[in-house]
DNA sequence: GTAGAATCTGACATAGATGTCAGGTTCAAC
DNA sequence: GTTGAACCTGACATCTATGTCAGATTCTAC
């Protein structure tokens, strides 16, 4: 089952997912994405790691740890019992860190908002009274 | 105008926000915050720390950094022309990196529940096979 | 005045993803 | 074959808020 051998090297790898090398050679280390050799110790990857990679860094973006991505890929990869239980576990309390900092951001958020306003307020004002004075 | 001469040391400002000692310190190295001093230089705080120390851990748990928040509070203390302006645009870029973070982690979140879905999926069939089995 | 709790400063440690550099090897094209 | 681009490994640097430790000082209560 010959498939596509068309296989890529590290550089268009990152090209195509806008992740540095550094960052892919990382994810390797870490056991999140796995690569070939060429006879020189090159990596080359199939299409689709283009994906894992996306997948990753939709993980990452979402603040989950390398250590916790790592603890979930398997259920995804190869599901199996035990490992399962554990990265739904896992999930869950993802899910509830993702919960906390949402409400967290939109607190600060409206906070800030409140502060713009009362910023833009006193430029107005300020504004004004120059106004006022050349007048 | 004596006002409420009652002053608070450091131990209770940090029992009363829930914030280590530690980072009172370093909020007020940064110019966070700041405190009148004994004799012996320890730190006195009046009431109104508390509410200080509030605002600062909402900025933070926003993601705001220090130096960031030390763009922005002189806007909020001491509200001039000049430092308005430049806190304004802080607050717009602020307001945008949290936009984009909240729809990252929205994104994450639902790529999250999917996983779950399927993971929870697996387990219950390999329940029911192994009590087909059973049977 | 003395004991013990609280505080002070300064320094070093931590975490985690990524940048960067050096020195060496491999690949692709001519 | 040769050259220049791409890649390899390993190491060290970065950033920021916070923890932690040590040694000294101050405050509070008795």
């Amino acid at each position: 089952m010959g498939k596509d051998d068309r296989r890529m090297r590290i550089g268009e790898l990152s090209a195509r997912t806008g992740v540095s090398i550094r960052s892919l050679r990382y994810y390797e280390q870490c056991g999140l994405l796995t690569s070939t050799r060429t006879a020189g110790a090159q990596r080359l990857y199939a299409d689709d790691a283009v994906d894992r990679v996306r997948l990753l860094r939709r993980l990452f973006d979402g603040g989950l740890s390398s250590e916790t991505i790592a603890t979930l890929l398997p259920c995804v990869d190869t599901p199996s019992g035990d490992i399962t239980v554990q990265a739904l576990d896992v999930m869950r309390r993802e899910r509830e860190r993702i919960d906390a900092q949402i409400s967290a951001l939109l607190a600060t958020r409206e906070h800030l908002d409140a502060l713009m306003v009362g910023a833009a307020d006193h430029l107005a004002r300020q504004r004004d009274d120059t106004l006022a004075a050349t007048a």
